[in-house]
DNA sequence: AATGAATGAGGATTCATTCAT
DNA sequence: AATGAATGAATCCTCATTCAT
């Protein structure tokens, strides 16, 4: 096995065209794989979304499964950059973990095809699954480490506190994307976060 | 597990005998759904477990998603009775709410078969889930309802702030049964809680 | 092999109370049959008409097939009964052939969910349809030869002639039991008769 | 057997290779369905026969249903095409009534096992069964008010005696098909056609 | 005589994946 | 790079019939 064979993913397009066509496609699953499910969604509906032949799939993906792993990272890298950017400039702690609570549930919102194919790789890749949640909740826990060392928050177990907040947030995205009461959820996303930060304040 | 408690089909057995098949076939069926999932589980599985003929389970369910909303139905049912059972006799709301929170993680790590399968319900029975959780909420709603009304606690939208404990079961019951990193899990609970309590609490 | 084994149908009742019972399950099959045809109709929605438990249907009958056939070979005895009744009297010949065609029809009609079983033997049960027209051709045979050897028609292969208003009967009743277009029936049958009175009459 | 002659569906093949498959499917499905009859007969025995693997019956057939239609459709087609062609240049109004009578029971016993499949249409695709029937009492009727509009025969219900004449095919055709006594058949047609031509004439 | 539970060999259909062009 | 035909193991569900009571 030559470094060839590791570093390079014989999968990836080579030309252009090529690049185009697997974009099509990851679009695709996306959207079948959004609004219909893992199981329910299949290599030939994505296909004649993306407008290629059946066999086109697999010059660019070696499994279904694989690009519904695809899809989980590619939210997980997305999602992360999102908040970051709305979080810039912003210096307040406190202030920050609200935000970012918004930010997450913005983003999901605005892409609930994929934020439904996160929740289901519990089901379906669920290391994927973990992958994307421990990414958020090293964020949160970081973030309250600094705010508790400078005093900002009251001290408790950072660890535990931010795995709380990764409960709100995937419950709320959930509440969104899942049960569509589109309304509500701010409302439910502050009133929680609220309760919490008065708890977090310092007494 | 007993079938009774089971919403009625012109399936249920007429006799001691078919009872314990139908018994031993929803105990199997929580085994396998739960260790294996929905997708992954096939009725020859359950039917082997149950030492009876494949035939033997559309005696007594319809088809296979059937008998996995009758196990999320079941559920319910069995949780709520478990948490009313550990309540009698608490008077303080906040206590009870608590409580209510800590039975709930109990009862799904003592049957984490089956809170998996509510939890993939999600993706196989939507409507199911649903129901699931919005019996817990109402429960959740009207003990907060009780709990501002006498002035116990701040006022507030009680059936958002339900949601939110709601929020927080999901996630915790999710990390503990998928995860099974089992030993945190109380301690986010509790921690998790604590924080929404000192924000419930009278200023 | 004694005689009582071949002379004794050991699923034959024994008691009034099981000849009531064979009774009610050849009602049902008869309507079964009729109305969805054999293939799909089920043993269990046979008892189920009949109020009995599936097993009960093996106590009189040997399989699903046999039933069919009995119900097949009943038609023609009644068919014939009601058609001679019909005839009782009647000494113009050619008269006897159209008033015989009518009351086939006529039959046919009253029991419509068993003439749809006769026909549909033909793909469960050839040897059953085969039988049950075979009876009816011979009949017309024989009057038609009589009507010609005393000149009252003209002569001809009546065996074929036969064949031929057989024929009219098999196509009018498929068109009175299957398509249901019963205002009709009657007027194509006079219609038919008279053509083939026509060309039967002496030139 | 061509496929082009069938109705469209998104099954269709897109190549050469693809269409002579189907068109090999289609041959043994006519040779299966017609042999032993539609529930007797497995897609196993349909794609062996073919000499292709069970899931390419799927690649141009929605269903076991479907294929049927398909034969009973195409048989009509075909046989209307071949009456059309033996009347070519046949003026005598009666005569082409007679002649595609003949040409009818021609092209069925030349095609037995898809004149099967038509007759077994009734039990397994109802209005495939009417629509097929429908379009020859049509072609008849139309011949005889040409025929009577101008004088050639006597006057009468032509849309009722169309039916007659169907009548005679079904069974003449149901006749040479399931029963077999092959010699027999154009007896019976010419015998019956003659009674009928009889009635026909001008008085 | 009657019951209804249990059986298990079918049989239709699915669909991710491979292959040949 | 792209195609679409071909594959066939996998799986759900059926239902006539037998069995034990």
């Amino acid at each position: 096995m030559n470094q060839d064979s590791i570093s390079v993913n014989d999968k990836n397009p080579k030309t252009a065209r090529g690049a185009k066509t697997k974009a099509k496609l990851l679009e695709a699953a996306s959207l079948e794989f959004g609004a219909r499910g893992y199981h329910e969604c299949m290599i030939a509906d994505i296909t004649k979304r993306a407008n290629v032949a059946m066999g086109t799939f697999y010059v660019y993906f070696e499994s279904k499964e694989v690009v519904f792993r695809e899809l989980v990272q590619y939210m997980g890298q997305t999602t992360r950059a999102y908040i970051s950017k709305k979080l810039e400039g912003v210096s307040d702690r406190l202030e920050a973990e609200k935000k970012g609570l918004h930010a997450f549930i913005e983003f999901a919102r605005a892409n609930k095809d994929l934020y439904r194919i996160v929740m289901e790789s519990q089901f379906v890749a669920e290391d994927a699954y973990r992958d994307y949640y421990t990414s958020f909740q090293k964020a949160y826990a970081e973030n309250l480490r600094n705010a508790s060392s400078k005093g900002e928050i009251r001290n408790g177990d950072d660890e535990v506190r931010a795995w709380g907040l990764i409960g709100l947030s995937v419950f709320l995205g959930m509440r969104y994307c899942i049960w569509d009461d589109s309304k509500k959820v701010e409302d439910v996303a502050d009133a929680a976060f609220d309760l919490i930060k008065n708890g977090l304040k310092m007494g």
